[in-house]
DNA sequence: AAACTCATGTAAGCTGTTACATGATTAC
DNA sequence: GTAATCATGTAACAGCTTACATGAGTTT
């Protein structure tokens, strides 16, 4: 069986504790979708076909009339979330379309345009920011050191985009003075 | 017809004047492809999409037996870029690969685990950072301004990412003499 | 009683990549 | 002459989202 990069997420979600479907749609909605998201729509069928090759097993722990699957690594599953986790190469892809309307606002001959674009990015990036904020404010004791340092870099990177958006917006707001002085 | 992203892609790769599938597949390939690639499976298709659909109108400029097509935008094509461009929202999605498996380095429970991680994305930034350095040493005179500031963006960001994580590395470095020490 | 959370799943469709196919022109 | 670049396109497939469907338990 081929596995792909969704295949991981749920091998590294369930590699912590035993998980249900419902519990890693959770920690991806609550972490790493800012990094790697993941709809139900993958990751019911993923669990079946990850239980079918043997990575994974299901153990039902229904409640009274309220079904549930709690799910566990097996040893090949350990084995191949170790290897990839080992492995070196890793992608990276992004769709950021706030860089995209700035990169052609040019388009726009408004002489505010980009400074009009390089404020909604400063937004986008801000509320980013502020649900990290949040999410470190509200994590439990005992959060992996990994986790915390990819947080960390989270928090980092998104008050450095906007710092720089503050930076840019106050360089494209001096031009306008100086056009109306005639320098 | 509805509008996709990639789309507004084109468009905006037309708009600063006519361009071939391959010109813009060029463009794309030497700049968006940081925060938005596109592949000629899709803009191929989408040129003829757009064409039909009068937001585009294609002009042949053939040489001797190689074909070619330049397109240029219409009245209709220019408004809808504008309007792309003018609308604030705009979503930003990333699948960052090195991200997940730091996130999920615990599950190694070598002691440097995190620490071989953290390098491996100083170097996937350094890579991007090199690549975009090259582009803004060679860039020609006369390049838009918000081009440059999105140019001027990536280098800020990942130039950020890099000292990130040698700081991280430094403070993951130092952990094990302490241990050493027993303290 | 309504709203919310827990819990599992499917089907249709959209987006995008990869690999392939073809051929002309230009630079070495 | 051969390798690189210019130039256009398609078909199969992979990956992912959205909307829908269903129902139990919990909180207000």
């Amino acid at each position: 069986m081929k596995l792909g990069k969704i295949s991981y997420v749920i091998l590294g979600a369930i590699g912590a504790g035993p998980r249900s479907g419902y519990d890693v749609k959770a920690l991806v909605d609550r972490s790493t979708r800012f990094f790697w998201a993941a709809s139900y729509g993958q990751i019911y069928p993923e669990l079946r076909r990850l239980a079918e090759a043997g990575l994974i097993e299901g153990e039902d722990a229904s409640q009274g009339g309220r079904a549930r699957t709690l799910y566990r690594l097996t040893a090949a599953g350990e084995a191949a979330l170790r290897d990839y986790l080992r492995a070196a190469d890793a992608t990276c892809e992004v769709r950021h379309e706030g860089l995209l309307k700035l990169f052609f606002s040019d388009a726009l001959d408004e002489p505010d345009a980009a400074l009009e674009r390089v404020r909604a990015l400063r937004h986008q990036h801000a509320e980013i920011l502020s649900q990290l904020r949040d999410i470190a404010a509200t994590a439990p004791d005992g959060v992996p050191p990994a986790r915390r340092l990819v947080l960390e870099y989270g928090l980092g990177l998104h008050g450095w985009a906007v710092a720089w958006c503050e930076d840019v917006e106050r360089r494209l707001a001096d031009r306008a003075p100086d056009v109306e002085r005639g320098t």
